[in-house]
RNA sequence: AGGGGCGUAGCUCAGUGGUAGAGCAGCGGCCUUUUAAGCCGAAGGUCGUGGGUUCGAUCCCCACCGCCCCUACCA
């Protein structure tokens, strides 16, 4: 038998390190802290206390396994009984117990390990009086190790024939029900453990979002790509159009806030001569929770330099379709009700998506040349409302005054933005609702940026980048002036500085990973993407109870 | 922030204007190939919280708390 161990402990290493500590009085076991099942909680912390008078110690350091669960059953799950019975596999094998069925001098369970489980045979006359006491005081949810041979039950279930068993944790708190699972979504998303441990899906998910993350790298490393990571806690917040968390710096007493985008900074990094890198991590936005946000999010973040939107186009699409047929294996994925077909993307400019989806019942479509036309977007914008209320459909509600650009983009998202299910790249944007992007040399009204859309949400957002610092200037000084919770307060100045040394014509583009994986996991909802998602704090005694200890 | 929904045993859920039930989990007992194991027994609840109506509220009414969904906010 092998093990795994690298460093080539011999197996006899755990019966070499018996527990030798004096068994200790219950009370000493006793957690000072009650958590509910208040009952289950002391029964268990009774078993731990049997565990240990039994000579196990009850809290082990190592467990030297061949063999995860999962890769068990991955390997043998077509190899009949006499096979493996001729094979005499020999396996060490460690998980947590989610089944048990004792029938008096035998019993069954199953070890849960690595997303998958793995049926155990334990009989007293083959792992002797004190194994199988110990097999007894078990319960839901504890971790074990055993070592046995595998073999196939009468019906035909691959199981461990059970010769030793090991004590490796105590589980003081119960499992979810077993056949229903955990389905509080509260309790999925504000004890994950739990969730991860009975929903199988869950783990996926995240599972999925992982090879995301490590796809993306691959494809943006081998375009030779440097990953950088820039900072998180901004003295001056920009980049995008949202209000920050603020903190505090005690010893240079000064308010940072966290980033709202790494976007400036990474632009500084074009400027010093890192003409591609990329950057996933977390952005922080102080606004509202949804299915589709969260303050907190993770984005990826890459910048090209002497490419232009077009080129990030033609790139997107071929990542998105890569990414889709390597994660999910196929270039047609099911989101929802819907059936994503990522194989290619539509193309559509702003105007003409808001002439493509505008209502029939609303009279003629606004043509692109009427929108371009100085106050055609809000002419179109009243007409359309005008239907949408005798239709009940969504309306455009503008707060204060608009500039025909804000019009443009405020027409688009109400009446077009959720329609884009099928991947769409939407792109020449107003001038007015992007500061940061490259104005069309023939159209100074709009700029070389576009977005991406699937299934309703925006996943995606690139475009050439201004790099003139005049013109740049301007634009920040443009939206300090017109206020408002989003705009930025404070000229960056050192950024103009930066682009006054000259940056180079570049391209750069965010991709919200989170909606990415809601997509390719089929999730309806962020927080099932996100681990632990920002929830109001737990109130009430039990909470409280935990924290004043 | 507005609208809707939900909150009953540890979990999943029934239920009624007369102070509550099932399955699973847990506890005791029997059982050496079970898998939602089975059988026997005992236990488990401030029906989210606080007020009101009522002789009497878990149920009806109001407020609050928490979660979910939709809308709003959201580059």
């Amino acid at each position: 038998m092998r093990t795994r161990d690298a460093g080539g402990c011999s197996l006899l290493r755990d019966e070499a390190r018996p527990y030798t500590r004096t068994p200790s009085l219950l009370s000493e076991r006793i957690l000072p802290l009650q958590f509910e099942p208040r009952d289950q909680f002391e029964q268990r912390q009774k078993k731990l206390e049997q565990i240990q008078a039994l000579g196990y110690d009850p809290y082990p350091r190592e467990f030297r396994w061949t063999d995860t669960p999962a890769a068990l059953v991955e390997q043998y799950s077509q190899t009949p009984g006499a096979e493996l019975e001729t094979m005499n596999k020999e396996v060490r094998v460690a998980g947590r117990m989610v089944s048990f069925r004792l029938m008096g001098k035998a019993g069954f369970a199953h070890l849960q390990g690595a997303g998958k489980r793995i049926q155990i045979y334990v009989k007293k006359d083959v792992v002797g009086e004190p194994g199988f006491q110990l097999f007894h005081l078990l319960d839901l949810g504890d971790s074990i190790g055993v070592e046995g041979h595998l073999f196939r039950t009468k019906t035909n279930e691959l199981s461990i024939w059970v010769e030793k068993i090991f004590f490796l944790s105590k589980a003081l708190l119960p499992l979810p029900e077993k056949w229903h699972g955990l389905s509080d979504v509260e309790v999925r998303y504000r004890q994950r453990y739990l969730d991860l441990i009975a929903n199988a899906e869950s783990r996926q998910v995240f599972v999925t979002r992982a090879r995301i993350i490590q796809e993306l790298r691959r494809f943006f490393d081998a375009r030779g790509y440097i990953e950088v990571e820039t900072p998180m806690m901004h003295p001056i917040p920009g980049g995008a159009a949202a209000r920050p968390f603020i903190t505090h710096h005690n010893t240079l007493d000064i308010d940072l806030y966290l980033r709202i985008a790494p976007e400036l900074y990474l632009k500084r990094l074009t400027v010093g001569g890192f003409d591609r890198v990329y950057e996933i991590n977390r952005n922080f936005r102080n606004e509202g929770i949804s299915t589709q946000h969260n303050p907190e999010f993770t984005m990826l973040e890459f910048y090209e330099a002497y490419s232009n939107y077009r080129d990030l186009m033609d790139m997107n699409e071929q990542m998105f379709r890569l990414l889709a047929e390597n994660i999910t294996g196929s270039t047609t994925v099911k989101y929802g009700d819907a059936e994503l077909d990522f194989s290619k993307m539509q193309r559509l400019s702003m105007r003409e998506a808001i002439g493509k989806y505008w209502p029939a019942g609303a009279g003629q479509a606004p043509t692109r040349e009427k929108l371009a036309a100085p106050g055609g977007a809000q002419e179109a914008t009243n007409r359309y409302n005008l239907w949408a209320k005798g239709a009940g459909a969504p309306y455009a509600a503008a707060k204060g005054p608009l500039q025909d650009g804000q019009w443009t983009g405020l027409l688009f998202e109400t009446m077009a933005e959720d329609q884009l299910v099928q991947p769409t790249i939407l792109y020449d944007f107003p001038t007015d609702i992007s500061p940061l992007s490259k104005q069309k040399p023939e159209d100074p009204s709009l700029t070389e940026r576009f977005e991406i859309y699937v299934a309703g949400m925006e996943v995606a957002n690139g475009f050439s980048e201004l790099n003139d610092p005049a013109e740049q200037e301007r634009r920040f000084l443009k939206q300090i002036a017109q206020g408002g919770d989003e705009a930025p307060k404070q000229l960056d100045a050192d950024y103009i500085r930066a682009l006054c040394h000259g940056m180079p014509p570049t391209a750069g583009e965010g991709i919200g990973i989170d909606r990415l994986t809601m997509l390719l996991t089929d999730s309806p909802s962020i927080r099932d993407v996100i681990f632990f998602p920002l929830l109001r704090p737990e109130s009430g005694e039990s909470s409280s109870e935990a924290h004043r200890a």
